[in-house]
DNA sequence: TGTGATACTTTCATTGGGCGAAACCGTGTT
DNA sequence: AACACGGTTTCGCCCAATGAAAGTATCACA
């Protein structure tokens, strides 16, 4: 639309519309991950750029709508709006409601770790995980994200992407990130590996995301003919090899899969 | 602090350093709850007033930083950002983490619903919750919210609390809300019940939710001697009545809740 | 094909609210 | 007592946020 990069008033964000104070409180409260439980003001101050006086706002902003909590010393955490909010979103995903049994069936026949997860952008977006007892699986969790290009779930809904789409999501890629010995290295390996996968209708992973982990992963069909989701079992690399995931676990999977999205296209 | 309410300037906000930006774009975002799954430009100007080129730029901002997405139709819906920082929040906080296997075991060993939660303000937050196969229980996720006058785990916590305290928090209670049979129906009532669960160290909850449904609950303590949180039992009053509660389901509970004070103190 | 309604996008002028420098405060440390 | 540090408050400038109003796209119905 804005066919005016004509000046040097391109400004750095791409959104004329874009609205700065509300936008530096989306920053401050993207702090808080996994890693990073609890901030002071002054540590809010230096990883954002943002001067104290206005971080002081934004902070008191973030309390009053319980957005940010105040423990007894003072540090900053995550309120109860953010955990409302994330698990409202969560459950209210009508995919992860239609999964929850056929995953939780999964896990039971097959004693393994399954996932269910979707595509965004570069990322795989875990959204129901349920854990079996191996000691050693991949640090992930619901809400957590990984590379597309180094999992099951992600190389499989990558390659139902358009080639366009694929290279709007993947094109800057560096494949340079730490990964497993096996991980791809390359544009044209993935796209190889991509190609496989579209002919077989099914993903595997071997020790590419880390050493010791191997997954496989069946598309989730809605009502379009692109896949909305993947399902995945996910084992560690001493209990299983390659050829035992294209066995008896696979035909369980796609049985979970196949359950999903029947109730997916029933809804 | 501020004392000059003497001029009409008061403000409908208390707080004088909140940015109103920022405010109104965590109003639109808490549109968005267990019912609410996704929302037109529209429909958010109706139910905040906003006036519509304003909320459309809310929304942009949003949109830019990943907390709200769009259906292929233009619906919006809760974003990444909502999901990842919500999960990221609640897996966080070591509470819930330690909670993991006790609750576990709890919930194998009797093979009924257990839950976890924390008071805030004036409502019980649910933190973890496993489900039986029941067919009727409390409606509630992990994330959700309840009077804590009304249940278990909320009359416990109220139970420990200051005089001052508890007037803080329940001083505006109507005590008027749809609830069950037996809810508390005045602040005398409430202080009469608080009074016996300090006695005996453990909360019941018959019927006061809604018809059909009983609870017991007993509290989890940090380093501090106050409690940080409670576990409950929840059950459908068809399978058991108020004397089984009190029985074999307590002495679980009360080993549950003793493990999960165990590992916390050890952090 | 035309008419109108609806929902969203863009423009624009006006102004109040967001902004950061700087001063201030409280607490702990040397 | 002097200093440092983290946080709070003041103050005045000015631009970014705002909403009225105009513009556009899409759809429904005739």
């Amino acid at each position: 639309m804005v066919i005016s990069d004509d000046l040097e008033t391109v400004k750095k964000s791409g959104n004329q519309y874009r609205i700065e104070s509300l936008a530096k409180g989306l920053q401050v409260l993207k702090l808080f991950d996994e890693n990073t439980v609890s901030l002071r003001l002054r540590e809010i101050c230096e990883r954002t750029g943002i001067p104290m006086p206005t971080a002081f706002r934004i902070v008191s902003t973030l309390e009053e709508d319980g957005f940010l909590d105040r423990t007894p010393d003072g540090d900053l955490q995550p309120g109860v709006s953010v955990l409302t909010l994330g698990s409202a979103a969560l459950r209210g995903s009508s995919l992860v409601q239609v999964s929850e049994k056929p995953l939780r069936h999964l896990a039971e026949t097959t004693g393994e770790t399954v996932n269910l997860g979707i595509l965004i952008n570069d990322q795989v977006l875990y959204l129901a995980r349920l854990r079996n007892a191996d000691l050693v699986t991949a640090n992930v969790q619901v809400g957590s994200t990984l590379p597309a290009v180094y999992t099951s779930m992600g190389k499989l809904l990558l390659a139902f992407l358009s080639e366009a789409e694929l290279d709007e999501r993947i094109g800057g890629h560096s494949f340079t990130a730490v990964a497993g010995p096996n991980a791809v290295t390359s544009r044209a390996e993935l796209d190889a590996r991509l190609a496989v996968i579209r002919e077989q209708g099914y993903s595997i992973q071997d020790q590419e995301l880390a050493q010791g982990l191997r997954s496989v992963s069946v598309p989730v069909f809605g009502r379009a003919d692109a896949p909305v989701a993947a399902v995945n079992i996910a084992v560690s690399s001493s209990r299983h090899d390659v050829e035992s995931l294209r066995g008896a676990l696979l035909e369980h999977l796609r049985e979970a899969a196949a359950d999903i999205s029947v109730r997916l296209k029933a809804l």
